[in-house]
DNA sequence: CCCTTAACGGGTCTGTGGTCCCGTTTGCCT
DNA sequence: AGGCAAACGGGACCACAGACCCGTTAAGGG
């Protein structure tokens, strides 16, 4: 007795198992962004991948499931933070990363389906909560050494700091029909700085 | 010839029509925060509505159809704003009405939804810009009126004050499984004001 | 107060997204 | 290197979302 069945590709993960999940995976972005989440289909993934259905189905079994295991694989891809030596020239080389990204055709796409798969499912949700936050840890250090150095006060939260640099740029992409421009970015940057140097996102208050 | 037939419920919009069209929004409504985007039947939709399904297929069509129609609904009952005298507390106001939007149980869940659908189709994409456009414009003036009080510098552009108000709200509502709170309410707002101040929403620089 | 026809509703049909079965390939352990 | 079973692949199968047909109800103009 016993729970012999695991899930499929966690016994066997190397060779071809590994092989298939990147084509799939791959495949699953590229649908995503070309076709958008709504009009995603699991078949047409399969025959991107060149991979059988049946895989794509018992692997992942549903279009949020596989845009969960995606979040993993991006969250596994982070990109280094630059450093300038400056709070506002640290934000603004954040802000506009993400500019870059949102604007981007294919990721820009990509990030709005898997934020429009996230509110339909609480495992999706959790792998994209996951996956900023990997991205927060990774650039909030900066605001850590503005502390040091005395250009924003001691207790500032830098989580608060580095998320207040991307909200108007996702707000913005989300809700707007307006074209996201760097002096968005910028604007942005400046922002979360001046905000930050007002004391707005010290710790418990 | 000619195109005779417009679009249904635009030549006979009195009496059942309108009837018919509260009752499906209602219960469009109903289901996309109970149940979420991806899992929208419009059969289940009609069925709430104690309406005929073909009904439902013959005036929305799709589910991004019919979440459009329901944007343009909920964009008619803006609700008005406060005004408390000074640019922080009419940011406030704002931010804690955003706030207990999308942490009640049924309007959180609605907006996600409504947010999810937009990024799946351009027409839906539209009414959610229009909707917004309508809820900023209501609460620009509070800005303008700081203007004319010598709180921010002239030149300051209303709604990008306004929107910055809301983005973190609904990026962390989106982007973090962190609870929303009245205290990140109230530092969207303080931040908006202090970055207002500093000049960061001037317009053309 | 009719008459025209826009709009609704039940019933039926069909295309396709998703499941299942079973034979084949290939990791991985000894 | 050999063998066991994990994982894959093709294709048949099934359920149901969504289209269609046609008879019924009730707006709205004269």
């Amino acid at each position: 007795m016993g729970f012999d069945d695991a899930d499929p590709g966690t016994v066997r993960p190397g060779g071809r198992t590994a092989r298939v999940r990147a084509a799939v995976l791959r495949a699953a972005g590229d649908a995503l962004a070309e076709r958008g989440f709504a009009h995603l289909d699991l078949a047409d993934v399969a025959r991107r991948a060149g991979v059988g259905k049946t895989t794509v189905y018992r692997r992942w079994g549903t279009v949020t499931g596989l845009v969960a295991d995606l979040l993993v694989d991006m969250a596994e891809q982070s990109l280094p933070r630059t450093e300038t030596g400056s709070l506002l020239g640290d934000l603004r080389a954040n802000a506009r990363l993400v500019w870059r990204t949102l604007t981007d055709p294919r990721q820009g796409a990509l990030f709005k389906a898997v934020i429009a798969a996230a509110t339909c499912d609480a495992k999706t949700a959790e792998a994209l909560h996951r996956f900023y936050d990997v991205r927060v840890r990774e650039w909030a250090p900066c605001v850590q050494q503005a502390v040091d150095r005395g250009e924003v006060p001691a207790g500032t939260d830098p989580y608060e700091v580095i998320r207040a640099v991307s909200a108007p740029l996702y707000y913005r992409l989300l809700t707007s029909g307006e074209r996201l421009d760097e002096a968005a970015a910028d604007r942005s940057a400046e922002a979360a700085a001046a905000a930050a140097r007002a004391g707005v996102y010290l710790r418990d208050r």
